[in-house]
DNA sequence: AAACCGATCAACCGCTTTGGA
DNA sequence: TTCCAAAGCGGTTGATCGGTT
């Protein structure tokens, strides 16, 4: 039994891609554009299954791709945003332009992540109690025994195009939700510490805002285009393990252990939100030293 | 020079999510 | 609301390459 193919594959060449298939499927997406990837192999004239075509174009002949190694700052960037994001690695992608999913994630299990096993043994046999931030490779099927450890929420997840981070004083309610729209996202714009001390300078992102921005305090709310998933950082304070189920909460929740505050793995879901609209009242504020902790992340990066 | 071994990365597999009928 | 096809995603595999013995 089991499942059926996603094409059939019969007479279809598998393997590595040869110079005129990559031709043929570059001038038939110049051509045509993406999408429609299962009828595309037999459009173009290209014995090949559509998901093929697919991951061939985004993980190798897509113009914009960067070719060469990591960076240092790649490499910081790629450590910060798994830290927070755990193994989402299109998420991760989609903050370092160029790079792929695919090759972050290779990237990840050939040298970060045996870095990062290294660090938290070491870091293990100095203090099993340490708060210290200690980057755990995480899978989506082993969720965390203790919350002691770096946990990642499990969220639809969805490109976040704008960071707003307000100190400012804020309205007293929030914005109506606008319709979400899934139009093609423009690159992100994140707001940084700079900025974040500067409520005039805060106050610039929203002038080129067209989806919803959110003020509580000094609650730290990532704006989307989706209006179903923005990341609230200041309310997760709040939610006790508990209040979310266990299908929700994948490798559940929160690692509150950086910098004498809390760590928030980014990502909100539906239930956690109908929390947070229903509480409609402002954090308390200890979510500064999160502001403090999303500061540093965001300062320390040249975000694209 | 040959065999072995580990690292790398492109490609595949199968599950989940999304969107339309 | 339900169902189904398509797309998206992360985990895994396997071919290839370079270094070592």
């Amino acid at each position: 039994m089991g499942r059926s193919p996603c094409c059939s594959k019969e007479g279809l060449n598998r393997g590595a891609w040869t110079a005129l298939e990559d031709k043929i499927l570059m001038a038939y997406i110049k051509a045509h554009g993406e999408g429609n990837w299962r009828n595309l192999p037999e459009r173009a004239g290209l014995k090949r299954c559509g998901k093929s075509c697919r991951l061939r174009w985004l993980n190798y002949l897509r113009p914009d791709i960067k070719r060469g190694n990591i960076s240092h700052d790649e490499e910081e960037l790629i450590i910060k945003l798994h830290n927070l994001l755990g193994n989402r690695w299109s998420l991760i992608a989609g903050r370092l332009p160029g790079r792929t999913g695919n090759e972050i994630k290779n990237y990840w299990n050939t040298n970060l992540g045996k870095k990062a096993k290294g660090q938290s043994s070491s870091q293990s046999k100095q203090s099993s109690q340490s708060k210290s931030r200690a980057i755990k490779p995480l899978t989506s099927t082993q969720p965390s025994k203790s919350t002691q450890t770096t946990q990642v929420i499990r969220t639809k997840a969805t490109v976040c195009t704008k960071v707003l981070l307000s100190l400012q004083s804020p309205p007293p309610t929030r914005t109506a939700l606008p319709p979400p729209t899934r139009t093609p996202l423009p690159p992100p714009e994140i707001l940084s510490s700079t900025a974040m001390n500067d409520p005039s300078q805060a106050s610039l992102i929203n002038h080129q805002q067209d989806g919803p921005n959110f003020y509580c305090g000094t609650e730290v709310v990532l704006a989307c285009h989706d209006d179903s998933d923005f990341f609230n950082f200041g309310k997760w304070n709040e939610i006790q393990p508990n209040d979310i189920d266990g299908d929700t909460l994948m490798t559940s929740g929160c690692n509150r252990n950086l910098s004498g505050g809390s760590e928030y793995s980014l990502g909100l879901f539906d239930d956690l939100m109908q929390k947070d609209w229903a509480l409609n009242h402002c954090p308390e504020d200890n979510a500064t030293l999160d502001l403090e902790s999303l500061a540093h992340l965001l300062d320390s990066e040249e975000w694209p």
